[in-house]
DNA sequence: AATCACCTATCTAGTGATAGATAGGCTTGA
DNA sequence: TCAAGCCTATCTATCACTAGATAGGTGATT
């Protein structure tokens, strides 16, 4: 029940910080959201760096969930579960108006408590670990860094659409990952 | 003298938007930064809107000049003139704390007012354009396509070399453009 | 040449709104 | 009974923004 309030919490700020970013959210309108007042998450989250570090931590955990339940899926089969991935981003891009967690805290990584900052890198390690150990099961002489290209490549390519407010340049720019 | 002013507040608007974002600078920061109050930062653009505007409006400019320069450079080498683009943002992963306007922008696209939205796509069209013109003097067959997969890797590098605190992870990025 | 009117660029002092944060009290269920 | 969960009420700091004043310069009229 209450356990409930705290996740919602961190489910609303998670929406938000990848829809506006950390910076532009605020307690009041999560909140509002709940039918609570403020204060009240102040109660369960002290301070908003303590509910940034959780939200991160949260995303941490669903990305790692996610890429388990994929690598599950498609255990001899890389290519499809390289193309889950990308079926994801490219979700993202047609029904959404969000960013993922990742690129936008990423973008505002300077205003950032130090605390967060940290978060990323995790971030990252995951989303590149995941495509790296599908490219080595495909038997690529450099998968760590054809990871890291296409990784920027769906990061550059969700960025670009939501810019542009063009769905369709995320379908060009990962057709260039067909070289796979 | 005085229309100096009004020039380093756009100048130093556009640093803080580069580096922290547009919702997370103020004006009464600029204004310390200049010595003066930031209601004389009012005097010269009456609304943060009014100064976000200007600001797009200045980095389009510098944009257009920019690749001006560089096609006027190599009207006839347009691979040294893509080279010249990489290099830019070589720059920028190795000795700023900064992301590009455009990029930082672009995040933040769904908490900007609407003014400032508008901008971005002309960002897009002129360093997508930029490169496009480029693959068409190589004679690649699509040039448009590859144009936005090669900016969707320069983002999605610079980022991801930002989140990570690793410069490497850009020239890794941006290695595989050798596909050109 | 002197005066009057206006402009530029800044100031002080304040507005109301909102931010994150806190102290202390009420209510409810185990 | 007592702790969990949320409340009211408030605080301090900061936000964008405004009103009104002022000092110094420009320029035209007399």
């Amino acid at each position: 029940m209450t356990k409930d309030t705290r996740e919602k919490i961190i489910e609303l700020a998670q929406e938000a910080i990848a829809t506006r970013g950390y910076s532009a959210f605020s307690f009041r309108e999560l909140a509002t959201a709940l039918g609570i007042k403020s204060a009240s998450i102040h109660y369960h989250f002290p301070t908003k760096t303590h509910l940034g570090v959780e939200v991160a931590r949260n995303y941490r955990g669903q990305l790692k969930h996610a890429f388990d339940n994929i690598e599950n899926g498609y255990p001899d089969d890389p290519k499809k579960a390289l193309e889950s991935l990308i079926a994801v981003y490219r979700y993202e891009v047609r029904s959404s108006q969000r960013m993922t967690v990742c690129t936008m805290l990423g973008a505002e990584i300077k205003n950032l408590p130090v605390e967060i900052q940290t978060e990323m890198k995790s971030f990252y390690d995951l989303n590149i670990g995941f495509i790296e150990r599908q490219f080595q099961k495909m038997g690529y002489e450099n998968p760590r860094e054809k990871a890291c290209q296409l990784f920027a490549l769906l990061q550059g390519g969700l960025m670009g659409s939501k810019g542009q407010n063009d769905p369709a340049y995320f379908d060009v720019v990962v057709k260039s990952a067909q070289l796979l």
